[in-house]
DNA sequence: GCGACACTCAACAAAACGGTTGACAGTCAT
DNA sequence: ATGACTGTCAACCGTTTTGTTGAGTGTCGC
């Protein structure tokens, strides 16, 4: 169950590509939350927070890590490095200055 | 039929979430090429290219217009803008000097 | 131990996706 | 006018997505 480099910023896209999605992430961006506190906010089951959570797991862009009996959900902006690469790349923006969001999300990894 | 700014931005990451269209994008960023074009180096039917782009066209990374017989389709670097600011906003890059990107992009707006 | 709590799993359903094929409609070249 | 070329439209197909419910599992507090 290998995944291609190319599969996982297709992961990385498609998760993006939800509000609710989006709206996790800024959330746990600031701190961790549980799934329970993550749901609060939606007009929606926990379920499917939940399935909205792994697949931010499969991305990467989410880490999860047992707390009782609860998950505490970490973000991991590392796959976001790879987006902004893309995107960059697409922007013609090949070899100039311009790559300080790509050294910045960098740090932030490094920091991590 | 109106787009909110929400929906708009998930069809751009949407429609950057396929190998096919990300190859598309690149293709069309070094120059106009009409769909027949873009489809060549794919194993891939001709209709399902032309729904690609239309995905792209959704998302406005696409413009196409016709040129005879021929669509001619352009690269429309606008929407990468919007999308490289929520990545900065979620690396919480909040207000630093690394809004070096979205400054090029921009940039390539106002020229384009 | 018992109940409340935090989740997951399994099954389901509706809609969207990604692809195909076949028929059709302009446009260009002769 | 004919025919080749470029592309769309409509229909269809199987899979994935996004959501729902209901039942089950483990954990915490008392």
């Amino acid at each position: 169950m290998v995944e291609s480099k190319s599969e996982h910023i297709d992961h990385v896209f498609h998760a993006l590509a939800h509000p609710a999605r989006r709206a996790i992430l800024q959330r746990i961006a600031r701190g961790e939350q549980s799934i329970t506190e993550l749901a609060a906010p939606f007009d929606m089951s926990l379920e499917a927070v939940s399935k909205h959570v792994q697949v931010l797991e499969r991305a990467r862009l989410l880490d999860r890590t047992r707390a009782g009996r609860a998950y505490r959900c970490r973000f991991r902006p590392a796959p976001l490095r790879d987006a902004a690469k893309i995107l960059s790349e697409l922007a013609g923006l090949w070899g100039r200055q311009l790559d300080g969001l790509e050294k910045l999300l960098l740090e932030l990894e490094r920091r991590s």
